[in-house]
DNA sequence: TTTTAATGATGATTTAAATCACCATAAAAT
DNA sequence: ATTTTATGGTGATTTAAATCATCATTAAAA
């Protein structure tokens, strides 16, 4: 899980970069030499990618699974910044703006991943203007959601953000009305800075009202409506 | 103040993206290619640049002054998320990843900015790797700076977010131990997440400890050391 | 398998900070 | 010049949510 090095077989490591989305912008020579400097790895739940402070030499392409941004770490409280799921990166910043890593990243589930030396994502960018601004733009996208976090954080009591949290994940992560989490209470909390006990009693004034059903890690939204009032009052 | 137009002036108008700094990876001709897309302006305390949700055509470049970046407004309640002071671009965010300005920005004191074309910047950074790694730098370091921010406000009380208002004034925008804050109590309260009267109750602590000199706008910090030991243990 | 640890859940208590209610200046506006 | 509005400041009261305590259940480790 440490060895970020080359993968040996080149014609096997040629392909890692995918054709489409972002990497889209990417010439086939590009890729090519893109794909040298990656490598790619299979996270299982709790599986830590990389510490807060750590030297950061490497940035991660998800290709699977679901991942947490978290950072803080005062005793056992954290603060989750996000999640990240298939078709993003993460540690963009710590990349192009730090030495070390300015967050942890830990697999909420089974995860694969590609893990980019970041001195080559930057040879690439620098050549390839089209593939720069879509990094622009994946970054700008970035500091919108935590500035919205920041100001529901700051603005909105705790039935708005845990209304939040129901349309992050219907909305964001998994697609659906319906769907099961993979994190346990503590996560969601940590999620929209609170703690387990507030997340479970608000989450059970929620099904009380009928406004979700609510089986363990089950949750289905029963009024979208109600939720993104819930959401918008704060 | 609306018309963000094109310098009457060519020659003029040639001059006005400067030199230095962040421009320096810029050639000669891109300069003038990318002044024709500036206006020069001036704005007075209290002057508003823009307004959240209005469509964003513009970025803007700080020559002298303080601006400050809010968002949210619930009634009179705002947050804000950042100072922005010579040298600083403003609404990148919005520039790059959205139709609309994400925030609102004021002047808090008389500002001189640059309101750039947000396409002419975009075409320079297509066109320029180095000049486009500056901007994802720059990118980067807000990520970072607004994700620090979240954690502080989600696990920091106020002593210790008041220590790093304190801070950020002298380590960041003032420069200086001993400053001249031209933010009322409130603009200060809503750069911590706070109320003024939270704010000025815990500045007078602060006075009473003889950790800071505090005589209106005049802020003297007595102990640096003090006030790092607050941010820190939150 | 049995022990240990993590998770989910509920009720009682505490607390940090917001809100409310003022008042004194200071600054704008008329 | 004088009314009006914004600001700075203080004390009393309220409140949302954290903390604490406890327990059942589930998952992981020995």
């Amino acid at each position: 899980m440490n060895d970020f090095g080359l993968n040996s077989e080149y014609r096997n490591s040629q392909d890692l970069i995918p054709g489409d989305g972002i990497f889209n912008y990417l010439t086939r020579d590009e890729r090519v030499k893109l794909s040298m400097g990656v490598t790619l790895m299979t996270f299982e739940r709790q599986d830590i990618l990389f510490k807060q402070n750590m030297p950061s030499d490497h940035l991660v392409y998800v290709i699977s699974g679901l991942l947490k941004v978290y950072s803080g770490e005062r005793g056992s409280r954290v603060v989750c910044i996000k999640l990240s799921g298939p078709g993003t990166f993460v540690a963009l910043s710590s990349a192009f703006a730090s030495n070390v890593y300015v967050n942890s990243a830990a697999a909420i589930e089974k995860t694969v991943a590609l893990m980019i030396r970041k001195e080559s994502l930057k040879e690439i960018v620098k050549g390839n203007g089209m593939f720069a601004v879509s990094i622009i733009n994946l970054m700008g996208k970035e500091i919108i959601d935590v500035s919205n976090k920041l100001v529901a954080f700051t603005m909105k009591q705790l039935p708005g953000r845990v209304a939040d949290l129901l349309r992050y994940f219907s909305e964001e992560v998994f697609k659906s009305n319906k769907f099961t989490v993979s994190l346990t209470r503590q996560e969601m909390a940590e999620l929209i800075g609170t703690t387990k006990e507030s997340l479970i009693r608000t989450l059970n004034e929620f099904k009380n009202d009928k406004i979700i059903r609510l089986e363990g890690k089950n949750i289905e939204i029963l009024s979208t409506d109600l939720i993104k009032v819930l959401s918008e009052i704060g």
